[in-house]
DNA sequence: GAGTGGTCTAGACCACTCA
DNA sequence: GAGTGGTCTAGACCACTCA
């Protein structure tokens, strides 16, 4: 496929590769963890210098989308791998490693969207959800209750079973089940008292209080796919942040 | 000034441009807010290609330590710029744009380093300290109590007097008065009871929740250089954060 | 129009991986 | 040794700024 050079909107030569290799990942070309063509290749196949071709993967890679291995190739990134299985995770430990919950599913049902949640998942009101709650354990201590909506018409096929039998990592089952791809996200952080259900879940007096953080998760174009609001209790734990 | 193309321990041309720049911004050749040579300039000055140099200058781009202007130049980033002013401050209003606290300085004063602020700001345990709490105000109301500590050796000639007479926004002065670049933070968050002082300060009943941010300020090479305990009361207000 | 950074090319050579 | 990405160069031309 031939480049625009001069087009009516000017786009510069490497942004444009940088929309097509984007395309052949959401398009599923390429899937997650597989290696893509590469750069000589690309070049030939856009019919623009290795350079250019380059300079568009390494903005990919600068955004998580690609992960570079000199001698190797460039592969899809992919919540399986190692070091982005825990990207996500930003509770830890006050004393220790970030924390690897086991998780366990209260609730899974479907759900209509209110005014509120349509308005953070980008569906309309009244859409059909799945809504998910659980408890994730760190060493068998409750330490976060979750809530997690999903629009049921992008979530088609996920099943209690399925989240029972994948652990409780689940970009990674909607990355392999589903093809949803989780690229970044949104957070918005409040101290709150436990409400009488938290308490007994976390196992804290009634009105202790609670980190609530409501997360917004996008795909490819920041769309939302997720909405997840999480209690935690924060005595032997905390949430990591960095301003860079 | 030559650069080695051969070391022991090699290092690709580039990375020992962007140390060569990172020592003139130490160094204070090149202060916040000035212009540094042109690309050409530092190639010929480092004797090799404006290309090498280019890729040192976006990678300290990418890293916010200079900002680039198509036409006019590169420039030393700076607290005062108007997109960096709000840069680290992450709690924002429920409804409506970041907060422009207004500060009433509670007290300034001397102290010692316990072990734990120690490691923290990596300070040999009783080293002397700058000690300030504020309260920071929304539209009059206090929303943020806040203790700063200051390693005293690195902040000789900061004052009360001098705090006043700035704005809420500390970075500001650190960099302009004292020379000291905050270049980025890591935060750990809980949620936390309102203790008898944080209730009356902030307005809110002992006990209540608030948001206990504790922050570390980074210069170069990530060297500690301010411990922030914030306390926020979150009923209105929210801490934003970004997962990328 | 001179000077800045931004894009793009072509090509050389290096570092790493893997069969 | 073939193939990958990583570094480096030289040079052309473009887009933007400012006097």
């Amino acid at each position: 496929m031939k480049v625009a050079r001069s087009t009516p909107a000017f786009q510069p030569l490497y942004q444009q590769i940088k929309s097509l290799i984007t395309q052949g990942l959401i398009s599923g070309e390429w899937s997650p963890g597989s290696v893509i063509p590469s750069e000589i290749e690309l070049a030939r196949r856009y019919e623009v210098s290795q350079g250019t071709v380059r300079k568009a993967i390494n903005e990919l890679a600068a955004e998580n989308l690609l992960v570079r291995h000199q001698g190797k190739g460039t592969f899809v990134s992919s919540h399986a791998e190692e070091n982005r299985r825990y990207y996500f995770t930003r509770i830890a430990a006050d004393r220790g490693e970030r924390v690897l919950p086991d998780a366990e599913l209260l609730e899974f049902r479907r759900g209509k969207a209110d005014a509120r949640v349509a308005a953070r998942l980008g569906v309309s009101a009244g859409a059909s959800l799945l809504v998910l709650r659980r408890v994730l354990r760190d060493a068998g201590r409750p330490v976060i209750l979750e809530t997690v909506r999903l629009p049921a018409a992008l979530f088609r096929g996920l099943t209690a079973e399925l989240l029972a039998q994948r652990g409780a990592l689940l970009y990674s089952t909607y990355e392999s089940v589903l093809g949803i791809r989780v690229l970044k996200a949104e957070e918005s952080i409040k101290a709150v008292r436990a409400d009488a259900e938290a308490a007994v879940r976390l196992e804290v007096e009634p009105g202790s209080p609670l980190l609530a953080v409501e997360r917004v998760a996008l795909t490819y174009g920041d769309r939302p796919v997720e909405l997840r609001h999480s209690l935690c209790n924060t005595r032997d734990y905390h949430y990591q942040a960095r301003i860079v």
